[in-house]
DNA sequence: CCCAAATGATCAAACGTTTGATGAAGATGA
DNA sequence: TCATCTTCATCAAACGTTTGATCATTTGGG
């Protein structure tokens, strides 16, 4: 330790961002703060976001949050092979063959053989699936909504205009992805 | 289900984003389709950069993703009480209980009784730990350096800003917090 | 045609998380 | 002082996730 610029007295997951950045600049001056100001802000606000989500819209309906991704998946892009589920679900394949067990136990989805390849596995949802992701997503849209508030219209897309040209960064990156 | 907008064949985790937005439209004209797309781009854009740091640089290393938040909110903030660390680092307390078991098997982190209140736990770093966060951390930035170049510096600054605001509109959202 | 390599799915073990319950210690007030 | 309420921590059960292994099917080369 070098300094002692001590914590201030309330420290919180929020404010915690500043603190960290400004201290770790104090520990390792080589340190990219602007990068990890971004990061971290970043991977909190998304925290946020999604346990407001799942805690006030999902869990309360009986769905988790990965539950809810993967439904939500297969109410949009209609039967498919559980791979293409489990890569636009950003599920691995093996989270997602755990996760079946419990949504095909709870009468939400149905697993079939693919007719083409007898290893492949063919989801869709059931009648029961659809209605509970039909009602589901209206209230989580709905929260959605309420935070969206907080920005401007063209600062919302200011925002996801960012976002997604930093994702589009991540081959340049040689980032690691989900298999 | 209305008209049939089929699935492009290459739906991506990415690309599903554009898709899902377009499809919830014809399915439910009332959703707000821009706060989907943040949310969506959002939770995504985290997951990714999550990932990759996970498993390229903690992982590896022989800490969890949310082993790593633990100590590295230690490094920073010093020796704390135990609920701090939980709200500094996204943790519920319950969660952080589970989660300091392993951390104090490996010999990182120390649990001691608060002198002041014998119910309160105090935690801090072995030298093990101050150790491991600080090659870990970084590697941890190095990787976030490189995702940041995506941007320019402006642009970095700006998306922060933009997610600061998201998240100072979430007491009028009224959002759910971890306890 | 046959065998090796690649692909799809599942399993097993270890972990972290959630909700709800329980137990222990501190604060409050009659 | 005593009873009650609140706070801190842990536990238990159910779940989802990760890595690495296994098994079945399909593909491709010889």
């Amino acid at each position: 330790m070098t300094h002692e610029s001590a914590p201030p007295n309330e420290l919180t997951f929020w404010s915690f961002v500043d603190f960290a950045v400004r201290k770790a600049q104090q520990e390792l001056p080589a340190v990219d703060t602007d990068a990890m100001r971004m990061a971290l802000t970043l991977s909190r606000a998304s925290s946020m976001v999604i346990y407001d989500l799942e805690s006030t819209v999902h869990r309360p309906r009986g769905l988790t949050w990965p539950g809810f991704r993967v439904i939500f998946a297969l109410w949009l892009a209609g039967p498919m092979e559980a791979k293409t589920t489990a890569e636009i679900s950003g599920t691995s394949r093996a989270a997602l063959s755990a996760l079946l067990n419990t949504l095909e136990r709870d009468g939400l989805v149905v697993r079939e053989r693919a007719s083409h390849d007898r290893r492949a596995l063919q989801l869709s949802l059931t009648e029961e699936g659809y209605g509970a992701i039909l009602g589901g997503f209206r209230a989580h849209n709905r929260r959605e909504s309420a935070w969206a508030e907080a920005l401007e219209p063209d600062e919302r897309t200011e925002l996801v205009r960012l976002l997604n040209k930093l994702m589009a960064g991540s081959t340049d990156a040689k980032a690691k992805f989900r298999s």
